[in-house]
Order: structure tokens, then C-alpha cells, then sequence
DNA sequence: CGAGGTCTTGAAGACGATCAACAAACGTGG
DNA sequence: CCACGTTTGTTGATCGTCTTCAAGACCTCG
């Protein structure tokens, strides 16, 4: 049953937030660059820091982090990606990562050589700007982050990532009625927000006893949504996310999927 | 005197800093989409938040900042532009910005329309490939400044700020001697390390009495470089600054270059 | 059933914010 | 060239948020 080239769905749909219209002939070519999914364990770093990348990878499911490793042994995470994700799509322009990424459930990737990549890219404008576009994209993201991390407070960070995961989640489809799988310890969100293990559990508990939230065991049930982007002072536009038709995750592979995240 | 294109010899700089090598007849088709210099005032916004952006804008001289306005009223910068910096570069794959540019001093800018800029990057795939670099190179930018506003005291992120701009300008030939102009208020250093002003007063004070730096009137002399790199923590590998040879900002323009900043 | 990771709770303390007041520098017009 | 108003820089005191340390409960998986 395993196939050669993996299910690209995921990202033709967020290549299809671009302004511009991509060929079907051009994803299809992207498709083809891809070798078979590949399985990654939690914990694993399937791209080094400080690396002269050779190959990119796309996350077909399950959640992992871009993180720097610090000097006194903490880590920031920069970015958490979902299914669907490019995770290092900007290190075909790179000649070394600034940081790595790692699985932080197991994950299922994809990885296209750079060479073919390359290719690619010479040889489809279209597509070229619209891989572009999701790096441009990804800078936006970082941007939003600043701010959150700049100037909100604990309260607000965790109710802005809560949100950010939800409307990424929902547009590939991991979403199901305000509930989504989030398998991230508590320490792990600390990473990512810059804030101790020990605040964030307070935060969550504070989230929780306002009725705006569950939180139990990895799954996220969003009770009060405008509540909680109200906390969190969230503002989807910079996600860059169109008002289209979302992906059905249950397409294809939905046992893969849920198996995994 | 005035000439109807402007002097991109450090935008071409930063250019080169990529590893693919970009063919002289297209660095001059960039120079050609652009108009005429044009003067900008200190305060003013010259990109708009949220607007449909339909023009780019390259930094000839002067500092900008990009900034988010949050309720509340304070306002957090994402990044400090220098000469050279193609500042809304993004603009062009994006359908709105979310962030507005404003000059933190009196700047010189050249903007370029942007459907002439679209038809360079179709034209030219190598000058194109370039551009992505330059906004990949932004978000490896605002990765780090995450690690910095998530994990570092006050006084490290303001001797890290103080160490990027150093990198940054002399790599455009604005640092003379470990001497350069930094003419931005505390509170405006404030705005970008997230910060208040009053504590940017005490840390800067802390490091003129380290005797790390002097900081006086909108100029910078960097008294012992390691050791403020030391307390900021800063490794400029992220910056993608090849060691070559430098700009002369003096070549051709100096008198204007140093009136303005 | 035991071990390690994760979650939870409490208490003490540090870092930076905020408020307030004043000094110094700047620039603008008389 | 000076007078004045505005912006910027400086200092002190108090307060709040989040950190750190520590310990115990829970849960999951071998």
C-alpha cells in the first residue's frame, strides 16, 4: 500500500492561500520531488542546527518545533508547525539553520532533495512565488510573535498560541468542533511562550476556571471562542489564512493521521 | 543634479550576500524600477499598516522602524531598518501588511512600483531567487530577536541590539572604528527590546559604566566588543553577512549619507 | 508494580513596570 | 542670540508578575 510520492493535500491547500493561482501541472511536479513518508520518533531533531541542508522537509502529520538551543541549557521554540507545514523551506536559500526542528509528537514527513528543489523552482515561477509566499508567511508569523512575546502577558501568550493553533488546525482540517489535538507537555508551551513550566500550568488553570477552555491530556476543547481571542488579543489576518473551503484531513489518510497526532 | 534612478550600490551589497551570484544586467533592471530619491520625515509612516501595498520601498539612508500598533496604546517594533534594507520587500507576495514602516529619522527612500517589480521577477529568475533571500534572511532576523525578547535580561537584549547594529551597518560602511550613529530615543529602543523606557535609561547607564560602550547623542562608540558580544550573547551567523568587503558609503554620496543620519 | 515524566501547589525572591519629579538638550520663533 | 516650550534623559520609590526552588500527586508505560 505504501506509495512512492506522500499526499501533498495538506500543502497545495496552503499554497492555495497565495493570491495567485498555481497549474495543477506545478503541483503536481512539486509532489513528485518528495520521497515516501518517512516516520519520526518524539524527541528527534530531523533538522540539525547549523547544518548545510540538503533536504527540506514537508510535515505530513503531527507537530514539530523550531527551537534554538541556548547557553544555559533552555531552548526557545520559534515556531510550532502542524500537518501541512514546509518546516525548513527558507534553508534552500540558507547555507546554514539557525536552529533545528524537532518532533515534538511523532511525526510523518516528507523530504525533497535540494538539488531537485532547485529545479524546480528554475523551472516553475509560479510555483516559485508561491513557495515564496509561504515563506513570507512564515515571517509574518514570527512578527506576531514578537508582539505577543514583547508585550502580552502570560495570560494573553497562552490564550494567543491556543487561538493561532485552532485557526491553523481548522484551515487543514484537524479540527473537529472547537476540539483539536495538542500532545505538548506544559513545559514545551513554556518553551514556546518564554515562560516558566510552573506559570503555565497556573495560566491553563486560569484559562480553564474561566470557562473559556478545556485542556486534558492533549486535547483542546474550545469553549468560548471570542472569549478567549479576547484574552489573547488574537487577529487571524496575519495567518494569511483565505476564507476557502478547508481540507478534510479524513481524506485519504485519516487513520494515518489520527493515529499519530 | 538629480538623477532619475538611485544609488542601489548597497542594496546590490546585500545582494551579494547570497550564495548564488546575480548577473550585472539584472542588478541593473532592479536599479531601473526604481524612482527618484525621495525625503522622508522624521515620524512619518511611508508603508501603511493594512494597506494593499502597491509600492515597495528600499532604504537609501536614515533609520526606519517596523511597528505594530497594539491597544493600549504602546507600540511594539519588529525590526530596525538601516541603508539598504529593502523594507517592505514581502509586501510584494502579501495582501496586506500588518505592520506599518515608519522613518525614526529623516530618511531618504526610493520606491518602485509594484507590478514593475512583479515583471522583474518574472524576468529574471536569479535576481528573483535573490530577493526571496533577502526575506528569508528577515525572518532568520526576527527568529533570533524571539530567542532574545523570550530568554535574555534587559541588559543582554540591549547589548545584543547595540552588537546587531554594529554588524549591520558596517557591513554597509556606516561604522567607522567601532563609532556609529544610532540617533533613536530610549523610548524607542524601548519600543523594539519590549522594554520601558525608564529601564533602557538604567541599562544603558550600566553598560557606559561596564565600560563596554558610550552612548551619547545619537552616536555609539563600542569600547570592547567581545565583552558587550559576551553579554548579549550575540553570534551574527543569522545575519548571513559573508565576509567581503565592504560598502564605501562614502562612494559617490557621502555628503548626503551623513547629513541625513 | 515500579519508574520516570508530567502536573500541581506553596512560598520566597528578582526583575522590570509604573508613577512621579526634575534636569538637560533641542528647536523654534522672537 | 536668547527665551521658551517640547522632547529626551535621569533618578527614586513602590508594586506586580513571573521565576525559582521544593515537594507531593498523578499518570502512563515498561
Amino acid at each position: 500500500m505504501q506509495e512512492r510520492h506522500p499526499d501533498i493535500a495538506m500543502l497545495r491547500h496552503k499554497l492555495s492561500h497565495f493570491s495567485e493561482t498555481v497549474p495543477e501541472d506545478e503541483y503536481d511536479a512539486l509532489a513528485a520531488v518528495f520521497g515516501p513518508p518517512v516516520f519520526v520518533e518524539r524527541g528527534e531533531s530531523f533538522v540539525v542546527q547549523n547544518s548545510r541542508p540538503t533536504r527540506c522537509s514537508l510535515l505530513l502529520s503531527g507537530f514539530a518545533g523550531r527551537s534554538v538551543l541556548l547557553r544555559g541549557g533552555d531552548e526557545q521554540t520559534t515556531a510550532i508547525h502542524v500537518a501541512g507545514d514546509f518546516v525548513d523551506l527558507h534553508a534552500l536559500l540558507l547555507n546554514s539553520l539557525d536552529h533545528r526542528i524537532v518532533a515534538l509528537t511523532p511525526c510523518q514527513i516528507a523530504t525533497a532533495n535540494r538539488r531537485s528543489l532547485e529545479q524546480l523552482i528554475a523551472a516553475y515561477p509560479k510555483l516559485s512565488r508561491a513557495l515564496w509566499f509561504l515563506t513570507v508567511v512564515d515571517a509574518a508569523v514570527h512578527r506576531r510573535w514578537l508582539t505577543v512575546l514583547g508585550r502580552r502577558s502570560a495570560l494573553g501568550r497562552c490564550a494567543h498560541l491556543v487561538c493561532e493553533m485552532h485557526a491553523r488546525l481548522d484551515d487543514v482540517g484537524l479540527v473537529d468542533n472547537g476540539r483539536f489535538r495538542l500532545p505538548l507537555s506544559q513545559a514545551r508551551i513554556g518553551d514556546m511562550l518564554a515562560l516558566s513550566a510552573v506559570h503555565i500550568n497556573r495560566v491553563i488553570q486560569d484559562l480553564r476556571s474561566s470557562g473559556l477552555l478545556t485542556w486534558e491530556r492533549g486535547t483542546v476543547t474550545i469553549l468560548d471562542f471570542d472569549g478567549l481571542a479576547a484574552v489573547g488579543e488574537f487577529e487571524p489576518s496575519y495567518l494569511q489564512i483565505s476564507p476557502r473551503p478547508r481540507v478534510d484531513a479524513g481524506h485519504g489518510r485519516r487513520s494515518v493521521l489520527t493515529a499519530i497526532a
